[in-house]
RNA sequence: CGGGGUGUAGCGUAGCCCGGUUAUCGCGCCACGUUUGGGACGUGGAGGCCGCAGGUUCGAAUCCUGCCACCCCGACCA
C-alpha cells in the first residue's frame, strides 16, 4: 500500500496510474497493454453495467451476444468501415500449437488457417451479417439488440482504463424501417449515456456532434458525450452513431414495407467502455485517492471501531452493529471494518484511498457521549454527530454528496471553459490553462486539420445545444453560425 | 510503429560507467511483546535464476547481441 500518492499537480499521468493501481482498481498484466480488473474495480464497473442495463432495457433494448471472431472477408464489405478499424487488429491465423522438442511450444504451421479470423475490434460488420438473416419483412423491425462483450483494438500505446488494447463495453445495434426513426434511436441513446454519466458517475458532459474526420468509421453522424478532466484534457465519454444504410447495403440487409416495396434498413450503434471508470477517477479524485460518487460506491459507509480492551470493543461493536443494520434498512450499502490486525489510523487512510463516501467512527468516548465521528471524503471534513441523528444524517448525505461531487466538477467545467475569438488567444488559453476552448470555425477539414497540427487539440464536438450566432472562423475568417468545442484531449 | 528511458525480494530502490567476498537500503511480510481517536514501536526472522535467451571472460547484476514487458514523447485511438 503507498504511503504517498503523486501529487495531481505535479505529474497528473503518474498520479493516475498510482492512483488506479494504489486504489485497487485494476493493474498491468504485463501482456500487450491489457490490465487485470482487480475485484474492487470490477465491483465499480458492475455498478455502471447494471444501472445502464437498466436503462437500455427501459428504451425497449435487449441483449445477445455475437462471436468474438470474425472472419476478415467480413471487414472488407464496408470500405471505411475497414479504413478505420483494418490498422489495428488482432489477426488469429493458426489454430494449434506444437511440441518444438525443447520444453516449449511453437506455432505448427500445417494448422493454418484458410481464412483469417479478427479478433472483433467492433461488432458491426458480424451483426449485420446476422440481421441480414433476421430481417425480411417492416414486421421484424425496429430491431433493438445490445451486448456486453470485450474487444481487442491493437493500439500503439495504452493506459489503464483510459486505452488498454482489451476493454469491456456494450455495443448497441438497432435496426429501422426509416431514417427518421434510426436518427432518434441515435439521439436517444446519447441522451442515455448522458442522463447516466451525469446522474450516477456525477461527471457533468457536453452532447454534441463529430465533425467528419472524427466520425466512427462508417457512420454518417456521431453523437458524443464529451467530458473535462481535472488537468485540462477532454475525454470521449460515449458514442452513438447514426450508420444510414451504409451497412444494410454491405451486408444486404433489406426488408419489405406495408406497401410490398423492398428497402435497405437504417441502422445505429452505440458504446461505452471501462473508459467511463477512467473519467470517474480522473474527475473527482485527489491526492488522497479516489472518491466515488455513493451512487456507484460498493461500499457507501464504513464503520471503523476503536478500542483498546475486549470489553471496549464489545461495546463499540453492538454500537455499530445497531447502526450498520439500521443503515442496511435504509438500503445503504455498510462495511463494518472489525479487523483487528490493522489500526484506526491505518483503515481511515485505506478507505479514504478506496474513495469510501462516508466513514463512521466509534470509540469508548462515543459510546459515553453517546455520539460518532462523521468523516464525509468529498470534503474531507469530520464532525461529531449524536447517535440518534446518526440514520438521518447519512441517507440525506447520500445525496448531498453525490450532487456536491457534480456541481464541484460542473463548476471547475465553467471555469475551464473559454470563449476565444482569435486564433491567438485560442493558442494563448490552450497553452495557459487548457480545458474546453468555443470558437468559430468555418466547417472545413482543412481548417480543422491545421489547428490539430498546430496545437494538437482537436474539435471535441458540435454541441447539440450551441447558440445560433453570426460569426467567423478564427483561422480563415469565413462565416460560421455557430461556436464549436475544441480541447486537447485523451 | 519512430525517438528516449527503465527492468535487481510483494512494492520502491543502491550497485552497472570502471566485471572480482555472502547483492544495498526503506516499506511491506512472519513471530513475540508493548500499542490502538489519522498509516505505532522494539527485538528477532523469512524472502532474490539481478526481465528472458544467447555470447565474451578464469569470473557477469555489471560488457556485447537478440527478445519480452513497462514508462515518457510522437503518430493512432473508446
Amino acid at each position: 500500500m503507498a504511503k504517498n500518492l503523486t501529487k495531481r499537480s505535479e505529474d497528473y499521468s503518474k498520479w493516475y496510474n498510482e492512483l488506479v493501481i494504489n486504489a485497487d482498481l485494476a493493474e498491468n498484466s504485463g501482456v500487450r497493454g491489457c490490465m487485470v480488473i482487480k475485484p474492487y474495480g470490477f465491483s465499480i464497473w458492475e455498478k455502471m453495467q447494471a444501472e445502464l442495463d437498466r436503462m437500455f432495457k427501459e428504451t425497449g433494448h435487449q441483449n445477445a451476444y455475437f462471436p468474438l471472431f470474425i472472419p476478415k472477408s467480413y471487414f472488407s464489405k464496408e470500405a471505411s468501415h475497414v479504413d478505420g478499424f483494418a490498422k489495428e487488429c488482432a489477426v488469429v491465423t493458426h489454430y494449434r500449437l506444437k511440441d518444438d522438442g525443447e520444453g516449449g511450444v511453437v506455432v505448427d504451421p500445417s494448422a493454418k488457417l484458410e481464412e483469417e479470423l479478427i479478433v472483433r475490434p467492433t461488432s458491426e460488420t458480424i451483426i449485420w451479417d446476422t440481421y441480414r438473416k433476421w430481417i425480411q419483412s417492416y414486421r421484424d423491425l425496429p430491431l433493438l439488440v445490445n451486448q456486453w462483450a470485450n474487444v481487442v483494438r491493437w493500439e500503439m500505446r495504452t493506459r489503464l482504463f483510459l486505452r488498454t488494447s482489451e476493454f469491456l463495453w456494450q455495443e448497441g445495434h438497432t435496426a429501422h424501417a426509416t431514417k427518421k426513426e434510426a436518427i432518434e434511436e441515435t439521439e436517444q441513446m446519447v441522451n442515455v449515456y448522458a442522463d447516466f454519466v451525469e446522474e450516477f458517475m456525477a461527471v457533468p458532459v457536453i452532447k454534441g456532434f463529430k465533425t467528419a474526420s472524427e466520425r466512427f468509421a462508417g457512420a454518417e453522424e456521431t453523437y458524443c458525450i464529451e467530458a473535462l478532466m481535472q488537468d485540462g484534457k477532454a475525454l470521449q465519454a460515449g458514442t452513438s452513431h447514426f450508420l444510414g444504410q451504409n451497412f444494410a447495403k454491405a451486408f444486404d440487409v433489406k426488408f419489405t414495407a406495408k406497401d410490398g416495396k423492398q428497402d435497405y434498413v437504417w441502422a445505429t450503434s452505440w458504446g461505452v467502455s471501462t473508459r467511463l471508470m477512467g473519467a470517474l477517477i480522473m474527475t473527482h479524485s485527489d491526492d488522497n485517492g479516489l472518491v466515488l460518487p455513493p451512487k456507484l460506491a460498493p461500499n457507501q459507509v464504513v464503520i471503523v471501531p476503536i478500542y483498546r480492551s475486549e470489553e471496549q470493543f464489545d461495546l463499540v461493536s453492538d454500537i455499530a452493529n445497531q447502526v450498520m443494520k439500521e443503515l442496511r434498512a435504509e438500503g445503504i450499502r455498510v462495511k463494518f471494518d472489525h479487523r483487528d490486525t490493522h489500526k484506526p489510523g491505518w483503515k481511515f487512510n485505506e478507505y479514504e484511498l478506496k474513495g469510501v463516501p462516508v466513514r463512521l467512527a466509534i470509540g469508548p468516548r462515543d459510546v459515553e457521549n453517546g455520539t460518532l465521528e462523521l468523516a464525509r471524503r468529498d470534503t474531507l471534513t469530520k464532525e461529531i454527530i449524536s447517535r440518534s441523528e446518526v440514520i438521518a444524517t447519512v441517507v440525506q448525505l447520500m445525496d448531498e454528496i453525490q450532487s456536491n461531487l457534480y456541481n464541484k466538477a460542473a463548476n471547475f467545467r465553467t471555469e475551464n471553459t473559454t470563449e476565444v475569438k482569435s486564433y491567438d488567444e485560442f493558442k494563448e488559453v490552450l497553452n495557459s490553462k487548457g480545458g474546453f476552448i468555443l470558437a468559430h470555425w468555418d466547417g472545413t477539414s482543412e481548417t480543422e486539420e491545421k489547428i490539430k497540427n498546430e496545437t494538437k487539440a482537436t474539435i471535441r464536438c458540435i454541441p447539440l445545444d450551441a447558440k445560433e450566432e453570426p460569426g467567423s472562423c478564427m483561422i480563415t475568417g469565413k462565416p460560421s453560425n455557430k461556436k464549436v468545442l475544441f480541447a486537447k484531449a485523451y
